[in-house]
RNA sequence: GGAAGUGUGCCCGAGUGGUUAAAGGGGACGGGCUGUAAACCCGUUGGCUAUGCCUACCUAGGUUCGAAUCCUAGCGCUUCCA
C-alpha cells in the first residue's frame, strides 16, 4: 500500500459501486466517503474535536478563500494546513476552479491564467496552473485539484467544449508544475451534460498520463439531477477503474446513494452544513425546516434513527428555539447533525458494498421516506 | 388645576387633503440552499361570495368631490408648570 495507491477492496457484484480505501500521507480514507467542506480552513460552526467524534476522515480546504486571507505564507509558517487548523488528518484542497465558476463577475479568463479581483478588498491578482499548484504545494494539503474550469447549466456546447479544452490544458500544465511527494494531484473532469465531451475530457486526462484520482467537475450546477445521471455512470466507467473518483460538489443524500452505484468513491458538499446554519436537518424521514411551527413543542430528537451526538442529547423543540433565536449553537447542532448523517450514510453504504448488497441497499433506500429529497 | 405634545396594521414607526389596504424595520409564517463572497437570500403577513367589494390609521360628529391627514368634542398616554 504505497502512498497514493487506491485499493479496491470489494466490488459490488449487481451495481458499478466499489468500497476503497485510499492511502495518503496523514492516514487511509475509506470509501464511498463523504468529505466535509472546510472553505476557509474551518467547518463553519463545528471544531475539530467535534468533527473527530463524528468520524470524519478527510475534510476540503479552498486555495481561492486561503490565498485571500490569510494568505498561503502565513499557513505555510504555520506548518502547512494541517497544524494550522489542528487537523491531523487527510486534507484536500480545492483549486479556485470552482469560483471561477461561481464568481464568474469578478474573474476574466484566458488560455494562460486568470485575472480576478479580490472579493475582500478589490485587489487585483492573477493566477496560472503554475502558481495555482505552488500555492496548494505551500498550503500543503494530501490532495490537490488541478485548477480547471467549472462550467453552469445551461450552457452551449461550444462554450463547455472550450471548457474542457483549457482545463485539459490546464492539467497538463498543473501536472508538470507539481511537484510535491507527499501531494496526491487530482486531475478534473469536464464535459457538462454532453457525454462525448465528458469522454474527450477523461481521454485527454489519460493522455498526460493519468492521475492518482479524479474530479468529476462540472455537475450539480443547476441541471435536474436526472440529466446528471444521464452521463455519470458512463464517465465513472470510462475512468481508470483502480484510481479513486470524487464527484464534486454533490451533498444530496440521495445523489450519494446513486452516484455510488455508478462508481463514485469521494464526495464533497457544503449542503449539509450550509443548509444546517439555515436551520435545516436531514433525516430518515426526510428534510426537516426547523423554522417550522411545528416543532415548538416536538420534545423528541431530530431523527429518531439517528446516533448522532446530538440527538442523544437535544430535542426538536430545543434546536428550533436555537434558530429561532438566531443562537450560534443552533447553527452547531445542525451542522453536527447533518454531517453525520452523510457519513453514516456512506458508512452504511460501505458496509453494503462489503456485503455484496449495495443494489439491495438502493432500493431501500428509494423505498424510505429519505429519498424525497432531489 | 394649567400648558404643550401625542394616539397608525401583531409590535415599533413613516406618512400631515387625492396614484394609501397605508413606506421602513421587527416579529410571525413559509420557501430556497449542491468543489461556501451565505449565522444568508426570497416570499406572505385586514376580511371576503375575490379582474371586484367590504372594513380599516383611539371614539363620535363635522368640513370637502375626496380625510390617517383639516375642524369640534370626548377618551387614553407623555412631558412641563403649579
Amino acid at each position: 500500500m504505497a502512498l497514493f495507491d487506491f485499493d479496491v477492496l470489494a466490488q459490488d457484484p449487481n451495481t458499478a459501486a466499489r468500497r476503497g480505501c485510499f492511502h495518503t500521507a496523514h492516514g487511509d480514507i475509506q470509501t464511498p466517503i463523504f468529505m466535509p467542506v472546510g472553505t476557509a480552513a474551518t467547518v463553519k460552526a463545528v471544531t475539530v474535536p467535534q468533527l473527530e467524534q463524528l468520524g470524519a476522515q478527510i475534510i476540503l480546504n479552498n486555495s481561492y478563500h486561503l490565498y485571500l486571507r490569510p494568505g498561503a505564507d502565513v499557513v505555510q509558517q504555520a506548518g502547512g494546513l494541517h497544524s494550522f487548523q489542528n487537523w491531523r488528518h487527510p486534507i484536500l484542497t480545492d483549486s479556485g476552479g470552482f469560483q471561477i465558476f461561481s464568481l464568474a463577475k469578478t474573474l476574466k479568463l484566458d488560455p494562460d491564467g486568470v485575472d480576478f479581483t479580490s472579493i475582500v478588498d478589490g485587489s487585483h491578482h492573477r493566477w496560472t496552473p503554475e502558481s495555482n499548484m505552488a500555492l496548494q504545494e505551500a498550503l500543503g494539503a494530501d490532495i490537490a485539484m488541478q485548477l480547471d474550469q467549472c462550467t453552469p447549466y445551461p450552457a452551449t456546447k461550444e462554450f463547455v467544449a472550450k471548457a474542457v479544452e483549457l482545463s485539459a490544458n490546464w492539467a497538463q500544465r498543473c501536472k508538470d508544475a507539481h511537484s510535491r511527494p507527499d501531494q496526491a494531484l487530482f486531475g478534473i473532469v469536464q464535459g457538462g451534460v454532453f457525454l462525448d465531451l465528458r469522454l474527450e475530457s477523461v481521454e485527454r486526462l489519460e493522455a498526460i498520463g493519468g492521475f492518482p484520482g479524479y474530479g468529476i467537475g462540472g455537475y450539480s450546477v443547476g441541471e435536474p439531477h436526472e440529466i446528471m445521471f444521464e452521463t455519470l455512470g458512463s464517465v465513472a466507467r470510462a475512468l481508470p477503474a483502480h484510481k479513486p473518483r470524487y464527484l464534486m460538489g454533490v451533498g444530496n443524500p440521495s445523489t450519494l446513494v446513486h452516484a455510488v452505484a455508478e462508481g463514485v468513491d469521494m464526495f464533497d458538499c457544503v449542503l449539509p452544513t450550509r443548509t444546517a446554519r439555515m436551520g435545516t436537518a436531514f433525516s430518515s424521514t426526510g428534510r426537516m425546516n426547523l423554522r417550522n411551527a411545528c416543532y415548538t413543542r416536538d420534545y423528541g430528537p431530530l431523527d429518531e434513527q439517528c446516533s448522532c451526538p446530538v440527538c442523544q442529547h437535544y430535542s426538536r423543540a430545543y434546536i428550533r428555539h436555537l434558530v429561532n433565536t438566531k443562537e450560534i449553537l443552533g447553527s452547531t447542532l445542525l451542522s453536527l447533525h447533518n454531517i453525520h448523517y452523510l457519513l453514516d450514510l456512506m458508512s452504511r453504504a460501505r458496509a453494503a458494498i462489503e456485503a455484496g448488497e449495495y443494489a439491495d441497499f438502493v432500493r431501500r433506500w428509494d423505498a424510505s421516506p429519505a429519498s424525497d429529497d432531489y
